[in-house]
DNA sequence: CATTATTCCTTGATGACGCAACTTTTGACC
DNA sequence: GGTCAAAAGTTGCGTCATCAAGGAATAATG
């Protein structure tokens, strides 16, 4: 009992999910500090500013956005009041239902977005081609596909 | 400009990127509550006990501990204060170098990780073997075992 | 030795996020 | 139309983790 993991071997998948945890949290720790520093951006600013700017319009609403971004209504309101208070971002209302509220990506957000991305994009590939081979690579893009609600967002919107 | 992304065609790396950062927030929102309402740990807080279980004397130099669980000093101080106010864990002192504290875990955190572990690990093996599968789970491992610091925590110690 | 740098650990302040509760608006059903 | 369920969004509160700063012990250097 006092070698809990070598009673039995390890599973593939349990092996596999421990990794997935650590390659994340090292990904993010870098990529996020790079773009907090160069941009005042968090990840979740970045993603939202490039869901919003791919979104017909420019626009989105709320809750849509939370989905794509897979963050709950609150956080949403929380991300969001920081990118308005920062002008990348607007509030638009819906005419045909008071409920929804849009989120309005500005030309300064696009600006801003069009700066940062470069940048970002830079980091990304630097960090992972670093280390990994481009067949790698689309091979862990692949099989983490197929994980519901992973793939959903290769369109970085859906118009609603 | 209105479509950043349409420009240039995703690369490799951005898109695997992308994915890693969901793969992760759906599994572990999932995961962390089920370890979270059924046996009142956080996911690090297993992993601790994890790891200390594996080491040798079930203990390990907090710095270790926290190299291990690739969290910052604060972090681990406040979850091991955690664990110790639950009995899980307790500290020792080192008689050689008065500045170092181990963690050590106690009979009731092995018994609470004997139990919690097998919980865990079914439910890990049931997200992901639900849409994975085995030669799936061995490539993804394989492959993000490539970027440095993902595949150390392996042995799930290093006795300092 | 004395001084300075380094290591280990803790604390205070801060930020991001989830959950639960709530308001407002809409839609469904009688 | 009236009632009741569902959806959009906000806010209060709690949690977890970071960074920056500091205290104490040790190592390195003159």
């Amino acid at each position: 009992m006092t070698q809990l993991l070598t009673e039995q071997p390890i599973k593939p998948a349990v092996r596999a999910w421990t990794r997935l945890l650590r390659a994340y949290a090292l990904t993010t720790r870098q990529l996020s500090a790079e773009l907090q520093e160069e941009h005042g951006l968090t990840i979740n600013d970045f993603e939202a500013l490039l869901v919003l700017s791919n979104a017909e319009g420019g626009r989105l609403k709320r809750v849509d956005l939370a989905r794509n971004l897979l963050l709950t209504p609150s956080g949403i309101t929380r991300l969001l009041r920081g990118l308005e208070d920062a002008g990348l971002v607007e509030r638009a209302s819906c005419a045909s239902d008071l409920r929804v509220t849009y989120a309005q990506i500005t030309d300064a957000g696009r600006d801003k977005l069009e700066t940062a991305s470069n940048a970002h994009i830079a980091s990304i590939c630097a960090l992972l081609e670093e280390h990994f081979a481009g067949d790698e690579l689309d091979a862990i893009a692949e099989i983490l596909g197929k994980l519901p609600g992973v793939a959903e967002g290769d369109e970085s919107c859906s118009p609603g």
